[in-house]
RNA sequence: CGGGAUGUAGCGCAGUUUGGCUAGCGCGCUUGCCUUGGGAGCAAGAGGCCGGGGGUUCAAAUCCCUCCAUCCCGACCA
């Protein structure tokens, strides 16, 4: 490529990135087929990526305002190992729960490690020979680094990688009020930071899960292509979201007043589903119990819902404080009801935990499965007929229904999680023996909570929010430039000159701008600046030299503004604030 | 880890069914001419252990065996 400017910043000639017309075949979702095609990074393997220099100004940009914020809350930066001896995991008891997610390797001494996908043990140990005292809490300190997880499957480029980039803070506190002022003070900075990031994101509150602890809310970011889905008010005086693994459900104890009506069983012929059984005997799936079996460490379970509704696996899990469940087998299910699956019922199971949703108490005379084949119970009465063992919360709620909060109608969104805030307590201070002296000398055990913020993560969710199909649209604050330069006619020496002058004052005055200095035409290279995303695009033709005006445009709105030459850098910057 | 599919040039693909190939096409790349406000045109080139290994055959991208990798569908997680 011929050399046609004299200057030498970031010209679009010297600067990696390759840009493809076509995604490769994997690249399923819109932020990995344009975080490719843009030319910001390339596959190495299944989940680990090249981050070329385009994606490492953003992610620089990132990590930049999560350091302000996080410094402003009070934490401090340390860089802790990726590589960590298994003792650590095996006092934890971690070495063996965290599974096959776990990247493990050995050394030549046959010693075992783990790469990292998380640093509670680390960092619980080094507190734990450094902190001896109350008067060294509250202690905040964080971490930008990578992490590793052999997931099962990973997928979605950026959004589920095997190796990221994470920001991990964790707090100790001498107690739970302390704990609880350090995680409003990184809930506000999670906020600020995703706001600065220009995303629209909502915290909701979420399980805590396998890491243990007590409260936490995960930062999701609103897309479609989403994993999770998160209920939220749709009132908008209400700040009530959750995750739906989270959601409580609204119960009004509402039994209906009919006649406890005898037992009696109809043949059901290859009635399996609840929709079946409703069409077939003309009754309301509302009135159906829904059987369904499940096994964990201890054995199988019947966890019963109404027919409307979907067990909430995780609150099944939480509620039955076991380590596993699995949906049980065809064999196992005909094992323990005696019929095949689609007639599985709570009355006459023997040997097996029945654990119900609050509202199944409130049925009279619902219909069951009859634990034979092709044969429902109808008049079944919980109480009545079959005991229940334990009765709360495990059902998905729906949109629709009440808040918990105010009571208005929950609405329903898809969001990808890129922060979660943790309330951890004594889990792992108390089992690695972390404690510091209080005042009166008495030995007590510190209270963490953990902070974690994908940085990658966030970066590919902003791709999944800002986009169209010409390609990626940053917003200002996290752009890899904030503007590119297009000389239209190269061989124009008027034009080129034009575009060095201006290209030179912007640098100067602190706008990154890219200079699109390649002899191509000028389509190819409009097609890359969208394609890449630069908010602002200044083009320069046979009529900016002419008439002294340049054109400015806004890649978000397509806008377009004709700017005179001495304005062009307060213009640039007033457009960016606004992005 | 189960079930399904695919591996051919940097990217996207054809060819495999029915062995005959000296392996093609589009984009991209190189050189020249031409063109210069939305991925132009012409011409000439470079680039392949057809995923690896083993077999069958006169002959294998193509058939068989076996590894490996990748993707898609199902209970995790930032």
């Amino acid at each position: 490529m011929k050399k046609i400017f004299r200057r030498s910043f970031m010209r679009a000639t010297s600067l990696l990135a390759p840009t493809l017309r076509e995604a490769p075949a994997e690249a399923e979702i819109i932020s990995h087929q344009l975080l490719v095609r843009a030319g910001f990074i390339r596959r190495v393997a299944a989940g680990v990526y090249n981050y070329l220099p385009l994606t490492m100004r953003v992610l620089k940009k990132i990590e930049q305002i999560i350091r302000e914020e996080m410094d402003a809350a009070g934490g401090q930066e340390l860089l802790m190992p990726i590589i960590q001896p298994a003792e650590l995991w095996q006092d934890s008891g971690r070495w063996n729960v965290y599974g096959p997610e776990l990247f493990r390797l050995k050394d030549r001494h046959d010693r075992d490690f783990a790469l990292g996908p998380t640093h509670e043990e680390i960092i619980t140990s080094l507190v734990k020979g450094e902190v001896s005292s109350y008067k060294q809490l509250p202690l905040l300190l964080y971490q930008i680094q990578n992490k590793y997880r052999d997931e099962r499957r990973p997928r979605f480029g950026l959004l589920r990688g095997r190796e990221f980039i994470m920001k991990d803070l964790y707090s100790f506190d001498r107690d739970q009020e302390g704990l609880d002022v350090s995680y409003m003070k990184m809930y506000h900075a999670y906020t600020k930071i995703f706001k600065r990031c220009g995303l629209t994101f909502r915290p909701v509150e979420a399980d805590s899960g396998a890491i243990g602890g007590s409260d936490t809310h995960e930062f999701m970011v609103l897309a479609d292509s989403g994993e999770a889905a998160v209920l939220f008010c749709g009132n908008e005086d209400c700040e009530y979201a959750a995750n739906v693994e989270k959601a409580a459900q609204v119960f009004k104890n509402e039994k209906e007043k009919e006649e406890l009506k005898p037992l009696s069983v109809k043949e059901t012929p290859n009635m399996r589903t609840v929709e079946q059984v409703s069409t077939f005997l003309n009754i309301k799936p509302q009135k159906i119990i829904k059987t369904i079996l499940y096994e964990n460490e201890h054995g199988v379970v019947a966890a019963l819902v109404r027919g409307d509704r979907e067990v909430n696996e995780i609150k099944l899990l939480n509620a039955l404080g076991c380590l596993r469940l699995d949906l049980a087998g065809e064999n196992t299910v005909k094992k323990a009801t005696g019929a095949a699956v689609g007639f599985a019922g709570p009355v006459g199971l023997k040997g097996i935990k029945i654990i119900a949703d609050l509202e199944v108490a409130a049925l009279v005379n619902a219909v069951a499965g009859a634990n034979k084949g092709d044969a429902h119970i109808i008049n079944v009465n919980p109480g009545r007929d079959f005991t229940i063992d334990l009765l709360t919360d495990i059902r998905m709620v729906q949109a629709g229904e009440p808040c918990p909060s105010c009571g208005s109608e929950l609405k329903e969104a898809r969001g990808i999680e890129v922060g979660q805030v943790f309330k951890l307590g004594d889990k792992y201070s108390k089992i690695l023996g972390a404690t510091y002296s209080d005042e009166n000398g008495t030995s007590k055990t510190i209270i963490m909570g953990c902070y974690g913020i994908g940085v990658t993560r966030t970066m590919a969710a902003a791709v999944e929010q800002n986009h169209d199909q010409d390609g990626i649209i940053w917003p200002a604050s996290i752009a890899p430039f904030h503007t590119v330069i297009i000389p239209v006619n190269t061989r124009d020496s008027s034009q080129v000159d034009l575009a060095e002058e201006i290209y030179g004052r912007l640098w100067s005055g602190g706008v990154e701008t890219v200079l699109d200095d390649r002899a191509e035409r000028a389509g190819v290279k409009f097609k890359d600046a969208d394609l890449i995303g630069y908010p602002l695009r200044i083009t320069i033709g046979s009529k900016a030299v002419a008439e002294k005006q340049v054109e400015v445009r806004v890649r978000k709105t397509g806008e377009m503004y004709l700017v005179p030459l001495d304005q062009v850098e307060s213009v640039v910057r007033e457009l960016l604030g606004k992005l």
